[in-house]
DNA sequence: TTCCACCCGATTTTCGATATTTTGGAACCA
DNA sequence: TGGTTCCAAAATATCGAAAATCGGGTGGAA
């Protein structure tokens, strides 16, 4: 289960060598499997099922999804429990529209602030998705992710603001879970890698407020499929991860 | 220990009967502790005082502390435990920036939005914020906190996004805790109620220009202050839960 | 029939006991 | 003296059992 892409360190703040524990570990897990759609929308958390399918102690996964309810990709009720948030469009349609806003303002910082090396892991991030994209199509779904979503933070990674790249972090793996979501019965990608090149020259040349712009339509573009996923007919490719357990009556 | 006001509903998103934890109790006692200073800046926290002190297991602690540090009101390392995030100039600089950016398009947006009976809570919430401000000062500073957050929290309440609502919070919780780390050493407050009269009249008045532009300057200016009294000779006006050890000592 | 109180199995939540890791300092070399 | 290594004390992290709670179904009364 949740397989484990190289280049997936995803976006760690400050990368310092800790020792981890089992806790963060399911947290880790988890994400990846919500945000990929692994664990479906709605799904019932139990935690005894989650103790045998990922062979940890309860502590730790509950200590995980309180951590996952805060960023809003796990609710958690009362005395009820935890499930994967439920989608709807009304939602994302939301989580875009502060995406913009929050990453757009990351982004002109970004651009004012970032010096000779962020220019170059922006070029390199950018030529990296554009391979993905060249080469296979869907086989690499995963890889395209990873990838997609180190180009946009790497934009980012320039604002010099911890705080920012914090909400940023919460927002992207709000929007990703949903494209993820959607894409189960879409089509796959238009041209996509010729928004990102545009907005890649954009910061190049320091234009902050074409980036911005461009990045802003980006978003809406890609918002606009996913609600179109989303209203399609669900091309169910997999069971998944309803109350697998069986055996009593009913 | 943790006061707990009455007007401290706080901003809890929907509130519905909903049969609390002990984790949450914990959760929400901590986060009054930390943002109000009783628990200092860098302090560690060590479970079996928190135990101890709060009369509690060490399951439902370690749950709030998780969900805590994902609020960046407490820092986890691997494994060495949890302790209260440190207070920094640059940090609070940081805070103030981008909350500036995100509650002044959420109050954009409430002032698109808001309807009459938010007009209504509006008048209400800066008219308790007025009173407590015109009686008396220092006694009742948690008394303000709490009428001054909710107003805040009133004005972005009509933007329609559980999203930006979110952020808001964090924000918020964030930045009160400087608030209050450096009313420690401070003279007691200016005339602030007016800024709060004119923000109100703007948006009544549906002008969110200028309303936005003072939210901001009122950011900007509190930070100031914020940063004054960060710099100047902390006043310890206790030993502020240094790892006590011995019996109770009030 | 409809409503309501009660009960049972399933699930969540909490606790205290272990296992594991870190920390601080004493002993030991160059 | 300065710097390692190693050990014991202390703290954290994890586990599984016990307690609390929920949801659904049953049966009795109006």
């Amino acid at each position: 289960m949740a397989l484990d892409l190289d280049e997936s360190k995803m976006v760690s703040p400050s990368a310092e060598a800790e020792s981890t524990t089992l806790a963060n570990e399911a947290f880790e897990r988890l994400r990846a499997d919500i945000i990929s759609s692994r664990l479906a929308p709605g799904t019932k958390l139990r935690l005894h099922n989650l103790r045998e399918a990922y062979g940890l102690g309860l502590s730790p996964l509950r200590e995980a999804l309180s951590r996952l309810s805060e960023n809003r990709l796990v609710v958690a009720t009362g005395q009820r429990g935890f499930r994967v948030r439920e989608a709807s469009v009304q939602d994302i349609m939301d989580i875009a529209m502060v995406r913009k806003e929050v990453e757009g303002f990351a982004l002109r910082l970004s651009i004012r602030y970032g010096d000779d090396s962020w220019e170059a892991e922006l070029v390199a991030a950018r030529h990296k998705l554009a391979l993905v994209e060249r080469a296979g199509r869907e086989v690499a779904e995963d890889l395209w992710e990873a990838r997609h979503r180190e180009f946009h933070h790497t934009l980012v990674s320039a604002c010099q603001s911890p705080c920012l790249l914090h909400l940023q972090r919460i927002l992207s793996d709000q929007f990703d879970r949903y494209r993820r979501l959607s894409a189960q019965s879409r089509i796959p990608n238009a041209p996509r890698s010729l928004i990102h090149k545009e907005i890649l020259e954009a910061a190049l040349a320091r234009d902050a407020d074409r980036a911005v712009t461009l990045l802003g339509d980006h978003i809406s573009e890609a918002t606009k499929l996913i609600v179109a996923g989303l209203s399609a007919p669900q091309e169910s490719r997999k069971k998944t991860a309803r109350t697998p357990k069986t055996g009593s009556t009913r």
